[in-house]
DNA sequence: ACAAAAACATGCATATCTGTATGTTTTATT
DNA sequence: AATAAAACATACAGATATGCATGTTTTTGT
């Protein structure tokens, strides 16, 4: 019982450090003895835990961006009781920005990161996060279905193509932001989501 | 003279076969080896003329990249004489979408994979990047100014604003569809900005 | 307390990369 | 035609990667 509670705590320990290579210097700039040299641990104790560099690579993407963007996007969208939506939609996308650290900034969105890194090239990866994309679109339309419901936007507007285009928006802007070194970027996205997003409230 | 020319042709091929492994593989999974088998030549050629592997990335983005962005969007936005500006900007930004090869799709935008892969890493590669997209935001929000102008987009419009998140959902809905296998992330963003555009539209 | 298994370390075989040093061939100059 | 320089090839040194095979230590079950 101890052992797998051992086990469990040297995975997620290189899971957390693999994630925290990945996303500042990339996945393929990132190797093995990369992550283990940030664990203090030793090359076999990795192959001990996991098949290869795919293998963790999943894991990352499944243990700890997606929490993130369910944390940080999906989830908060579900809560949409007792709220105006637009101002919901409105405020879950540009909060977020306002409250990211230099790092964050600098870095962008680590989903974001792979898909544009070995999006194409990694079907395991690609699964995962379309997956993942695939969850944050569903929600998001359904949330703006349900300011449809409650005439709170426009009839006209058609859900899934204001969720993708959102979501794209987002991602696209946390990309740009890399290349910054202000926040003129973020500032500017988020005058024109509020200026998308006012036009089709009713 | 003609070794000039000889020197030129050269260099133009280790740049193009560089540009196509950057593209389809990504920057940092591309070693100087692969790019020279694919060109038949050697890797003292490729030391002959280039420095190492940032300097023929360096030129990658000058020579191709930037290019590639100009032609396809920087220029088309300049040419607004006799054109309505919202119906101008919307065809630039969906018909390219439209005419994009099968590889266009899978493999995104080259520009934006660069920068989501090495944007914050690369310094020289960041400067070149950032005033590409410089360019490409002075030149939108110049033509969306004119717009406003003439009375074809409302006056409440920030041409900045509107330019970044015109660039950005579009950078963003290209790195997006890399994780899928059909459109339908393109037909909903074509469907999302021709909201955006006609909202704003007089 | 002891055997088995899991956790982890070490070492090695193999491959590959970068970058340079040193060749050979082609082109340009006089 | 001979010399110099550029274009390109070959060879090598040094670093680093992957992944496995084989150790050692710690934990677990009996």
């Amino acid at each position: 019982m101890q052992q797998d509670l051992k086990s469990k705590e040297t995975q997620d320990l290189i899971i957390n450090k693999s994630f925290e290579l990945f996303y500042s210097q990339g996945y393929n700039k990132t190797s093995i003895p990369d992550i283990m040299k940030q664990t203090s641990l030793s090359k076999g104790a990795f192959y001990h835990h996991f098949k290869n560099k795919n293998d963790i690579g999943k894991k990352v993407i499944d243990g700890i961006i997606k929490n993130r963007i369910y944390n940080g996007f999906i989830n908060p969208l579900k809560d949409y009781k007792n709220k105006n939506i637009p101002d919901l939609i409105l405020y879950v996308f540009t909060q977020r920005i306002k409250n990211y650290t230099e790092k964050e900034k600098q870095l962008g969105c680590p989903a974001n990161n792979l898909i544009n890194e070995i999006g194409c090239n990694e079907s395991d990866f690609r699964i995962l996060l379309r997956d993942l994309i695939d969850s944050w679109t569903d929600t998001l339309a359904n949330t703006i279905q349900e300011g449809i419901r409650k005439k709170e936007i426009h009839s006209e507007v058609n859900p899934r193509a204001l969720a993708i285009c959102l979501i794209g928006s987002f991602e696209g802007i946390r990309g740009i932001r890399k290349i910054y070194d202000d926040d003129i970027v973020f500032d500017n996205y988020m005058i024109g989501i509020k200026t998308y997003i006012n036009n089709i409230r009713i």
